[in-house]
DNA sequence: CAGATTTGCTGATCTACCTTAGCCGAACCG
DNA sequence: CGGTTCGGCTAAGGTAGATCAGCAAATCTG
């Protein structure tokens, strides 16, 4: 177990992620720092955080790593609706549902905070800023979903493979986890297949196309992309449905 | 122009679609009947209610019609990621948001009901049942579109028409738009394309091919479904994500 | 450390779906 | 009234991406 000092210097990615929406007050941002530090918890890959069918009854902000929110069929296909990166909120409001329809995975070793819904409730009261902050990050997290749809419906393999790593990019900046053009890719291909509709040896195939072009390097688990508006020009990437607005 | 006894008539399908997540108060439908009757408006087909880079700056609630939220590409590729119902709320709370990211568009006439923001928090604030079905009202939206993803990414072009077409029956049961088994059915083999994320000519195959697997009969702008478990089962449907209570 | 598993990668084959092109009947329109 | 548009439908041919099979390197595990 670690220090409360050290999860503390852990808390940035959330502020970060909340100010890309609205400037929090310094009382939001003090009522925020003292909620999550509360109950910091840990999973190793692989995961489950919440599966389909349980009841929601919290809420949680990833403090680091990587998560998939998840469907699977009953035979077995499996396709990944959402990445969950370092400051997001996950489940904002969630509890007003009786049940889940999907899962939530790690597909990283991950940090997060875990609020039960009296708490959460109380922290959305406790500042206008905050929770107008939280409200966009869900209705963002919305906007994410049809741009997802566009992806799958429309876009070809490489336009669509682009668009995501374009998409984790841009998520990934504003939280301070890209440095230069590099950032840490710690997910495998399947699950990089799993979230494009693709098969992994197609996505393999796709991803092995944009090296080619010189679009992307991706190797050890780290994504470099020297020019990345070739990289938005190539997957018609716009990044208006992220809604950040400073 | 209709006179308000007879537009009043209309407000059925908000107060059915509301009331499958939770019970409303009488003081809340008092307040939301009051609300609706207060701006009615009339659209023809193929209209835009809002475009992408529009500033939100209300909230709308479905009377009759069907519309799409839409996306479209700079090469002109469209891909529908919603449909949008009679009794539907269109857009709650997406005026925090400074940019629309996705057009909505009629595909048939539409009535429809406009609030502009202190009207619609006026509303919200005004009875705690009401506020509550239209959260969960919004996040059902989300988990409908979390199921498109799977839909488009996972499921071939036979369940996933099939997969549409459950959900449609099952979204309009609620507001009184099923009659037995048929349901009127106005929109175009185009836009079940868009919808879907394939071609109109495979579309147009797979409806067939629907048809003579004896799951559907759709023609003269009706659907017919005699055997729904049926066609559910082809579509791999389990309709948990509508996340209806009663 | 050896064995088992995972991950990235490749080749060959197959097929689901796309594209292009065009027909037909119904509705609409000047 | 004849022209035009729209929606549903069909045929032919091409291709993007799936499936199956297998290999090598890295990583995990006991």
């Amino acid at each position: 177990m670690n220090s409360a000092r050290h999860e503390g210097s852990q808390i940035q990615p959330v502020l970060r992620r909340l100010s890309a929406f609205r400037h929090l007050s310094e009382c939001g941002t003090a009522a925020l720092d003292k909620a999550i530090r509360e109950r910091v918890l840990r999973a190793g890959t692989g995961q489950d955080l919440i599966c389909e069918g349980d009841i929601p009854d919290r809420v949680r902000f990833i403090l680091s790593g990587w998560l998939a929110r998840y469907k699977t069929l009953e035979d077995g296909r499996r396709q990944i609706v959402n990445f969950v990166l370092p400051g997001d909120a996950c489940d904002t409001m969630i509890y007003l549902l009786s049940e889940m329809d999907h899962s939530i995975g790690t597909l990283t070793p991950v940090v997060y905070s875990e609020l039960e819904r009296p708490q959460f409730e109380q922290l959305m009261a406790s500042d206008k800023t905050l929770a107008e902050a939280l409200w966009c990050e869900s209705l963002a997290g919305n906007a994410i979903r049809r741009e997802w749809a566009v992806n799958m419906g429309r876009r070809v393999a490489l336009e669509r493979v682009a668009h995501l790593l374009c998409e984790i990019i841009e998520r990934l900046r504003p939280v301070g986890l890209v440095d230069g053009n590099s950032c840490a890719f710690p997910i495998t291909q399947m699950d990089l297949a799993d979230a494009t509709g693709l098969s992994a040896v197609h996505l393999n195939r796709t991803l092995q196309e944009l090296r080619a072009a010189g679009l992307i390097v991706l190797r050890e688990r780290v994504l470099t992309v020297n020019d990345l508006d070739a990289l938005k020009t190539a997957a018609l990437f716009n990044p208006n449905y992220l809604h950040y607005v400073h």
